[in-house]
DNA sequence: GCTTAACTGCTTACGTCGTACACAGGGTGT
DNA sequence: ACACCCTGTGTACGACGTAAGCAGTTAAGC
């Protein structure tokens, strides 16, 4: 049990080391990786096997093991890699980083969709979200602001990032499933329509008969620069509800 | 494929018609979908299989099929059914309704972490989750913002508890999936000590050796009053990106 | 009443998944 | 030369979702 767990810990934290003997392989961790990413990315996160990712590589699924531990581990991998592919959120005024770091993983997440979906067996991000997110508390530490307090303001936005993503993901990999696009479902609503009447659903109907779905607001545009302008307030308040310490280095 | 489509929204909205002939059934589609949601609770989303939902019932997995069409039908069902379990938001001012929204759909995550691991093959709400989202877009209807405003106010609310929901199930997942506690597992981490170096990680190292880490502020609660700030903001605000237009029924 | 059609739940079976295990061949150390 | 460790492969197992077909049970139509 907690062996497994310091297992883990070493396989994103510690770069495998190559070994002297034994034939030079074909395969390799990061290669392994890679093809998981990229069956991902191209197949949706269902397509995502151990035999899918082998035949990509040309080879055998249990090939992957020589490189892997398992699946759960792959994934962990996976998720890390991706992160390893952002900007450090550089150094600057709060906001701009907020949003640069905010954009950034948004970014991510369009990019690669399944990684909200899948449920990582981790407890704790690897080393390359890691570094993201040492970069953006960086952003907000000298504000004056308690430790607990960046963490909780990086935090807000990443949630808020996640909520998002995590909506968008839903919806390709229906778009995937079904093989029919957004648009063509909401236009098939037949036998939909009927149930959206006005006293079970008064704002529904109204708000789909004034067409106010069908050229919505960005909804990453939108949200995020509500949060921002919330952590705005608190950071700009005169009394917050916690102490103000120093907690730059 | 678009009959699939359908049959699932028919298997939402409609609830299903009694037969007059054959032996009483000892199953029902409730019964089914209550055992999977016990099953989901108690032993997580990787346990509910649809042997294990029938075995809590004393049957066998395929008499399931007579009820449900399906597993990711099922998952449908149950998420469904879990919206039905939380109130509708109130009438009353934006602020507090949409607090109370924010409220329902948390304790409804803390309730059922499952319900953001497992990806619905829908593409749209069921009726329970429509009515509550319904009832959310009321409370902000008052405001003289446009309809696609209200729409975005809600969704923005939404995200940010999607989120953090979202990494709470991530969370009790691990738990469940090692047997060690978040606390326990912190406290074993000396396998993980030795990378937080102050050259790769400064923040981290500083929060983490300032203790930021161990006295955590709410998450749920810090963010959804940052988020409520912002949204006060553009409310309140005189000129908004986008035209006012009374939108209330 | 009897027949018939509809409906229930069960058994069996198939294909796919993750992966344990044993193995054959290649390459470096001694 | 040997021993050792490394590589990728083949086979196999148990668990999963679920298709198909089979009794047994009930209400509707005659």
């Amino acid at each position: 049990m907690k062996s497994d767990r310091d297992r883990s810990v070493r396989l994103l934290w510690e770069p495998p080391a190559e070994p002297t003997r034994g034939p030079k392989a074909a395969l390799s961790q990061s290669r392994v990786v890679e093809a998981a990413i990229k069956v991902a990315d191209a197949e949706g996160v269902d397509a995502l096997t151990m035999r899918r990712v082998a035949e990509t590589l040309g080879n055998t699924a249990m090939s992957l093991y020589r490189h892997v531990p398992g699946k759960s581990e792959l994934l962990d991998l996976m998720v890390d890699a991706v992160w390893g592919e952002t900007e450090h959120t550089p150094k600057g005024e709060w906001r701009a980083g907020l949003e640069f770091y905010a954009r950034q993983v948004w970014a991510m997440y369009r990019a690669h969709p399944w990684m909200l979906q899948l449920t990582t067996s981790r407890r704790m991000p690897g080393p390359q979200a890691m570094t993201r997110t040492d970069a953006a508390y960086a952003v907000v530490s000298e504000l004056g602001l308690s430790g607990e307090e960046i963490v909780a303001v990086v935090t807000t936005v990443g949630h808020f990032v996640d909520g998002v993503g995590r909506t968008m993901a839903d919806r390709v990999q229906a778009e995937r499933e079904t093989g029919v696009s957004e648009e063509e479902w909401w236009n098939g609503r037949d036998a939909l329509w009927e149930h959206f009447t006005p006293d079970r659903l008064p704002m529904m109907t109204h708000l789909w008969n004034s067409g106010s779905f069908e050229r919505p607001l960005d909804e990453f545009e939108f949200g995020l620069a509500r949060v921002l302008d919330g952590l705005a307030a608190f950071i700009e308040s005169e009394e917050r509800p916690l102490v103000r310490t120093r907690t730059c280095l």
